[in-house]
DNA sequence: TCCGGTTTTGAATACGTGTGCAAACGCTAC
DNA sequence: GTAGCGTTTGCACACGTATTCAAAACCGGA
């Protein structure tokens, strides 16, 4: 009603000074006669605490930027809900941006987060410049990268083992006994897409075989499709896909544009395990990204972080799904 | 390093006052020279406004609250992110709270963004309490709902015109020559989900036609699946799904859990059109949601409220788009 | 009753910025 | 040179809260 309802006016009708009601909302010591007074005034004025005035003056926001790029690939929605879902569990808020397209976009973006004094960041697959990596550690702001390595600039990260993940795409590719192998890779711009792709040809070459074909999809649909059509007129009979997004792409394209078979006339094998992937209608076989150990390992780092700390770079594991798009449970045994 | 550089410090390098400095950050009007001198300054310091101070004596945090529920559906990722960007071009940031599943949990997550000083408050598919919804009014901040209605609440929403979707849907598969429709709707608890049924009753009785059965889905895919085995088993020969997220679990359960054809043996129909619904995969039938309209829509609303005035409640239209999951384009004539 | 020690309380100050007000300034026209 | 007027500037205060410090209240024991 009539303007905003200060910390001060429930003092006053509370009979008390405003540095008590301050401390009963803080949580500070005071005396069981106090509290409820206070808490009764409170109630009957509808007040609640000004977060603004209070991270001014205490020089914490409790609030945590989330950096993310792209949506349309579902393993960001997902990653999303469960970061702001855990750090609202440690009492956190999420200030979420998407990135737009350039990169020196996403400076911006974390340069405005800058300015609304956020505790932490957390960088979801994007990268981060130079400058503003010095900016933010100068400025005492801890920053995590999720999903996403950039070995140079030394901050702590969390990424899926993704190197032994593609050499273990390669393995079961070999094991099922595809001789002629084809690569859709992730985009090489990106940690997560080198890796996969080296840790590929790794196992590959370490079966003695050579890669059919090794090209770009970007992370893009409509540029992996093209690929992979490429690619099997090559004479590929298995393609390891650098994501799931790609893979459905590939899957669609191949057997409803093309008319091939999937897995007789060529295997696919994806990167992700979002959820789409256990699909009946794709039954992808894939690595699996374990996100809640990702989100989990993030928050943790990042706390730490926030204590002092300087948490590391850290990989986490995930298994090899294997479902119908490579011959399903039939050949799991190998 | 030493701490954060205030509007102080640049004020003191640059020999001016400290409001002079505020002057130049905020626009104000400031001699060529001063301008320059405190550009300098602040350059070499580093320095950049606090928007926490800021907002605590403008009244005004420009930011404004986002609650969105299931990020499952693709649907809403894709608004999220639209709407994000629209509010960035209007020099607006985006609090984003994930709600979690209780209700009364919504009513907390809002209450959370008012502590926050948030200028104004998207809802988008989440309901909001009475007693919240009358708070926010009291404290000024303009609540807008998207994709969701609430009639009794009197707040300014931008819905697609539900009922008029789901009886186009009824024509379409009549038209087609379908006898023996059932309907797997949205959750009952949501207005989209009732009009869109209402819509589609309306339609089909306008035919002169009775349902084969409706049951709701309530936006699950477990259920939804569930539901349609139940409704094809008792001879239904095209099935309307609340919306694409649940369609494709119906398509997936269909054709390849039971072994129907579609759209032989049973045409689908979906609401939506989020971008999966036209990959090949599914090729879907379905509603067109117009996000980008409705996203604009929404943050005009918010806009005009913002200013003072009192927008209603908007629908907004959109067209049925036909593919393959009822015959396809051969069909588009009728 | 009085005293030492502990807890609670209120006054005052700080956080970093925007803004009203009056003084200082710059410029033009006499 | 000076009166006059519009622009720029600095001072001081405000926003709503947390927190330091000293004073006050409290409590149990002698």
């Amino acid at each position: 009603m009539s303007g905003r309802v200060t910390s001060r006016a429930v003092a006053e009708r509370a009979g008390v000074s405003q540095s008590a009601v301050s401390r009963v909302f803080s949580g500070a010591s005071a005396s069981a006669r106090t509290v409820e007074k206070v808490r009764k005034a409170a109630e009957e004025l509808g007040y609640r605490p000004n977060v603004l005035a209070r991270s001014l003056i205490t020089g914490r926001s409790r609030i945590i930027g989330v950096v993310v790029a792209y949506l349309d690939n579902p393993f960001y929605p997902d990653a999303l809900e469960r970061l702001s879902r855990a750090l609202q569990e440690e009492g956190y808020h999420s200030l979420v941006f998407i990135a737009p397209e350039g990169h020196n976009d996403t400076d911006r973006v974390i340069q405005q987060m800058l300015d609304h004094q956020v505790d932490g960041i957390i960088a979801a697959s994007v990268g981060l410049g130079d400058e503003l990596a010095a900016r933010c550690k100068s400025a005492g702001i801890p920053v995590v990268l999720f999903n996403r390595g950039q070995p140079e600039a030394n901050l702590p990260q969390v990424t899926s083992a993704n190197h032994a993940g593609g050499r273990r795409v390669a393995e079961h590719l070999v094991a099922i006994g595809r001789q002629r192998i084809g690569h859709v890779a992730g985009w090489q711009g990106s940690s997560t897409g080198r890796d996969r792709t080296e840790g590929f040809l790794t196992g590959l070459s370490e079966a003695g075989i050579a890669p059919t074909g090794v090209v770009p999809g970007d992370y893009r649909r409509d540029k992996a499709a093209e690929v992979a059509e490429e690619l099997v007129t090559q004479g590929a009979d298995a393609l390891f896909v650098g994501n799931d997004h790609m893979a459905f792409a590939v899957m669609d394209h191949l057997r409803f544009i093309m008319g091939w078979r999937v897995p007789e006339d060529v295997a696919i094998v994806g990167y992700d395990d979002v959820p789409m992937a256990a699909w009946a209608g794709y039954d992808l076989t894939t690595i699996r990204q374990p996100v809640g150990q990702m989100v989990e390992a993030t928050v943790t780092a990042l706390l730490a972080a926030l204590d002092g700390a300087t948490p590391g770079a850290q990989e986490i594991n995930g298994p090899l799904i294997i479902r119908g798009s490579t011959g399903g449970a039939a050949h799991a045994r190998i």
